[in-house]
DNA sequence: CTGAAAGCGCTAACAC
DNA sequence: GTGTTAGCGCTTTCAG
């Protein structure tokens, strides 16, 4: 492959001034720039990406670390990244972790060996401490609320949202109300959740909780442990509308009505949750990527949230 | 930031030794080793990629062109090549297009200026007349059957699926089957899916051809169509399960039943298509994201077919 | 085993 | 306007 010494040489020029073609610098006579753009197309070529941004210090290039894809809720968050991306001539590289803490970090490290420019964080399993200290070779934006000064954030107020979605339950006549979630307490996500309980309902009896639910299957199993128990739940809040679904299904095959002998609520307005007609505490998550993208290369360390919506359908 | 010369300078060696310290070179002895590690870890010292991959002339990273994410079939592409990448120590970066020639083609680029070893297609908008030629750049590898020799693939033999989901439908005695794709005759999957049809019900009446499906919404749209005409369907191949459910929920609000008075079947094995019990023929789209992964780091321009299945349940 | 030196391909400050 | 040159931060001959 020519470079740009090879197009000089052809054209008769310097380097630099190949480089001032290829910039856009206005100052080059018009001569030399159609004999360098001529040599240019002619050879077909195209500057090294590599060398560019070795010397500008900067890629264009941004990371977004999530746990897993093919996941409604990530894709989401990726779908509202990728959406400004392409606007701003931004790639974007997706660094999935499975929630490996070490994983994690070798992701943040591209941040400091100068691969990425900034990094988005959907979800982590590193606490702050581990993760601050990257914010010194790029910007870092988290998906979730934090009043750090040096990271941005794209957040929903979960609490409040959780809130909302307990009291809605409650005002439907529910006080035996269970819900899911995906990891347990070592999760922000599960402690609010939990804050929420409480707070709308008081205690919270420990069947009442199932973790690691993910898929419909997950549903499933986590249906088939609160109904098989001797305090049945009248209600479920489950972290995702494919995990409902899961419990749906299972409530259906016990011939339970859907909501009457039991009410299903989920999460992210996902498609299956549209055609089994479940309520649904919607996120807006493509938003909450979109601005933390915007944030992200604005390098701004604003505390931006984004509003939820609860969605009634059928099954509450 | 520290750079390999400050390491050297500050262990007492020259760059060289550095060098082979951290590709671990054995030609070190123990003492400078250990003390060039020192600095190293000292100074929290981290080699520049975009340095290293400059010289090397390679990445490391792949790009993965998709049209769309957030879009089921596409996501479970991704997945595959996310599996294997993670294991393998590659960076992907995802390459949306929304099928518009040009951008396909800047991203195809990027093989060009070095950014990138290889590029992974799941879809495009360019012939092969326009793509061939940047496999001179980099390993370009598809998810649809060609014998180029220069191109890897890994696909289903999508026409053989479409044909059998369609004799399983005439084999339940429909005669009257329409279907639903994304694209129009510009796509390959449309032009086989129309040939497939040919093959097993004869003539195509135009009405039981609906494009522009991706989504639910597409579906109730495609239902109306279909449902609202003299010549209604008995039966309807969608294009995804999510477009199959959007037929599903039209079908339902008109009082008809599934699968007596109409059959429906979807593609992917999406959620939506198990909450709902919609058959659907599953393309195993993330074996072929994984088998295309593979192929791409292989640099092989084998062609590997990846087999897929028709699940069968309550909607035909 | 070790180091000097020649690049990889480009940008930008500086002089003319 | 234009060319020279000094890097960006690293790997890899090639001598020794």
């Amino acid at each position: 492959m020519a470079n740009i010494s090879d197009i000089a040489k052809l054209a008769g020029v310097s380097v630099s001034t190949v480089s001032r073609v290829l910039n856009h610098n206005p100052y080059v006579s018009e001569a030399k720039r159609i004999a360098v753009q001529r040599v240019i197309d002619e050879l077909d070529y195209t500057p090294n990406r590599l060398a560019v941004d070795l010397i500008r210090q900067k890629t264009r290039t941004i990371g977004v670390i999530m746990p897993y894809n093919n996941n409604q809720a990530f894709d989401q968050l990726l779908h509202g990244v990728l959406n400004r991306s392409v606007e701003h001539g931004y790639s974007v590289m997706v660094l999935p972790t499975r929630y490996d803490p070490a994983q994690e970090l070798s992701c943040l490290a591209m941040l400091k060996n100068k691969q990425l420019d900034g990094i988005m964080i959907t979800s982590r399993s590193n606490d702050w401490d581990a993760i601050i200290p990257y914010t010194k070779y790029g910007t870092i934006v988290v998906c979730e609320y934090t009043d750090h000064p040096d990271l941005g954030c794209a957040y929903i107020d979960r609490y409040a949202s959780f809130v909302d979605a307990f009291q809605l339950l409650r005002t439907r006549g529910h006080e035996r109300v269970a819900f899911t979630t995906a990891r347990g307490i070592e999760s922000n996500s599960t402690q609010l959740i939990i804050r929420a309980y409480h707070h709308v309902f008081g205690d919270l009896p420990p069947a009442y909780h199932v973790t690691d639910c993910y898929s419909m299957d997950d549903g499933e199993r986590a249906a088939r442990l609160l109904l098989d128990s001797d305090l049945k739940p009248t209600a479920v809040y489950a972290n995702g509308d494919e995990v409902a679904a899961g419990v749906y299904r299972y409530a259906s095959g016990l011939g339970l009505r859907v909501p009457e002998d039991l009410a299903i609520i989920g999460q992210e307005n996902q498609p299956v949750g549209i055609g089994l007609q479940l309520s649904t505490v919607d996120h807006q998550l493509i938003q909450v990527g979109e601005q933390a993208f915007d944030l992200l290369i604005g390098e701004s360390k604003d505390k931006v949230e984004i509003p939820y919506r609860i969605i009634t359908r059928q099954s509450i």
